[in-house]
DNA sequence: ATTTTTAGTTAGATAGTCTAACTAAAGTTA
DNA sequence: TAACTTTAGTTAGACTATCTAACTAAAAAT
C-alpha cells in the first residue's frame, strides 16, 4: 500500500500545476494577472473548479508565495553547500550573491514576495506554510552565523551600552532561537540582515533606478562590508 | 478677474476630496478597498462620476501616491527647517526622523508607495506629477548631501578604485544632477540612502516582525552609522 | 437668449470572486 | 458485483469591480 493514493498523487500534481500557471501569469502578465478565472481558463478548466483547490484567490497567493521562498531558500543553500562547511566566509557569500541572483533573475516573484508583505506577526498564523516558509528562508543566514559564531566568534557591541529596550527584543529573540546566538550576537546578525535584505528590497522595487541601473557593484560593496562587520576577509566572486 | 474660474475651484475640491476619500479606504480598509466605485459611494455620487476627474484607477492612484510623497516632501522640509542653515548635522538628522515618524504614523501610505512600485525609470514618463513628486522627496536628502559637501566635504573613496561599470553610472548620475556631486561623493550618497531607505522598507513591509516590535533603535544606529560616514557627530534625538 | 461646456446621471459590456446545486467518475464497502 | 460515499468537475447566478456610451441638467460663454 502506497502512503499516498492514486487519487492524492493527482490532487498533489494539479495543486503544483496551479501555482505553475499563476507563476507563469505573474511572470508574463504581471501581478493583476494572476487571478482564478485566468488560471483555470489556462488549464482548461471553468474558474469554480479551481475552488475544489484553494479556499480562495489569497490561500492561492499565500501558496504560490511560499513556493518562491522555498525555491529561494534551496537555491541559497546549494550555493552555500558549493563550499566545505568550514569555510565560513565563501559559504555565506557564495548565499548572499545566490540571494540577489534569484531576486534579479525572477523579479517579479521578488517583488511578489515583498508586495504582498508578511501580514504583521500578529495576523499571520504561526503554522500556516507562508510563515514557515519565510521562517526556514531567514534561517539560511541566521544558521550561518550561529555556526561562525560557535567557531569564530565576530565582534558584538557591549549589551549595555544598547538602548534598554532594544536590549530587551533582543534578549527575547535570542530566547526564541534557544539562545544559539547570545543577544549582542543578534544585534549583529539583525543588522546584517537588514544591510542585505534591505538593499535588495530597494533594487527590486525599482527604487534605486534613478542612479544605476546594475546595482552590482553596491551589493558587493555591501558584502564587503558586512564581510567587516563579521571579521570575515572579502573575497569577490567568482 | 480670478485667475482661477468659480468652476476651476470647485473641480480642484472635488478632485482633493476624492484623494482624501480613497486615502481614508486606504487607511481604514486597505489597499484593496480604494476602488473607484468604493470612492463614489463615500462620496454619494454615481461610479462613472469619478470618471470625470480621474481617466481611470490607475491614474487615481498614481495621483494619490503623489499627494504621499508631496506630504512626506513637506513634513521632512519643516523638520530640517527647525535648525538653521548651517547646522547640517541636526538638520540632516531630523529630516530622516521625519521620514521615519512619518512612514510608521502613516503605514499603510508608505507601503503603497513601495508597493505600486516606481514602474522602472524606463516605464513611467519623466514628467507625470507621480515622478515628479518621487523625484522632489529625494531631493530633499540629495540637496542636503550637496550643501554639506561644499561647506563640509566627507570622506569620499577613490573613483578609480570603484569597478569600472559603477564608475560610469556614476559618473552620469553626477552630469545628471548638474555636478552638484562628484561621482565619488554620490556614491556615498547612494551608500547612505540606500541605508536608510532601506531599513524603513523593511520595516514597514513587516520583515522585521520576526525579531523586534521597535525598530527605532536600529533606526537610531543606521543615523549614527550615516553620521559616521558623512564625518558628523551623531546626536541622540530629543 | 442661445449655444457650448461641464458634471452629473443611468444602462450596460466585460471580467473578476465566490456560492449553490448538480453530475459523473473514482474509490470504498457490504 | 452492487450500492454507497467521496471527489472533481460542471453550469447558473449573485455580487462587485472597471469603464464606455448615451443622455440630462446646470453653469458659463457668447
Amino acid at each position: 500500500m502506497s502512503p499516498v493514493s492514486r487519487r492524492e498523487k493527482l490532487r498533489q500534481d494539479t495543486l503544483r500545476e496551479i501555482r505553475a500557471v499563476a507563476r507563469e501569469l505573474l511572470r508574463s502578465e504581471g501581478p493583476a494577472a494572476v487571478t482564478i478565472n485566468a488560471i483555470a481558463r489556462q488549464m482548461g478548466m471553468s474558474g469554480p473548479a479551481v475552488y475544489r483547490y484553494y479556499a480562495n484567490h489569497e490561500e492561492l497567493i499565500e501558496a504560490v508565495t511560499a513556493d518562491f521562498y522555498r525555491e529561494l531558500t534551496v537555491e541559497m543553500e546549494a550555493a552555500r553547500d558549493t563550499h566545505p562547511p568550514g569555510e565560513h566566509r565563501d559559504r555565506l557569500l557564495s548565499s548572499c550573491r545566490a540571494l540577489r541572483a534569484w531576486a534579479v533573475r525572477h523579479r517579479p516573484e521578488f517583488r511578489w514576495v515583498f508586495a504582498s508583505p508578511v501580514p504583521s506577526r500578529a495576523a499571520l498564523q504561526p503554522d500556516s506554510p507562508l510563515h514557515l516558509a519565510g521562517c526556514e528562508f531567514g534561517q539560511v543566514f541566521l544558521d550561518q552565523l550561529v555556526e561562525l559564531w560557535k567557531t569564530r566568534p565576530f565582534p558584538v557591541p557591549e549589551l549595555h551600552r544598547l538602548p534598554p529596550a532594544h536590549r530587551e527584543q533582543l534578549q527575547a529573540y535570542s530566547r526564541e532561537i534557544g539562545h544559539a546566538l547570545p543577544p549582542e550576537a543578534a544585534h549583529v546578525f539583525l543588522t546584517c540582515w537588514i544591510r542585505l535584505y534591505g538593499m535588495l528590497c530597494m533594487e527590486v522595487l525599482n527604487q534605486l533606478d534613478f542612479a544605476c541601473s546594475d546595482v552590482e557593484p553596491l551589493f558587493e560593496e555591501c558584502l564587503r562590508e558586512l564581510c567587516g562587520m563579521l571579521a570575515l576577509a572579502y573575497a569577490p566572486p567568482g
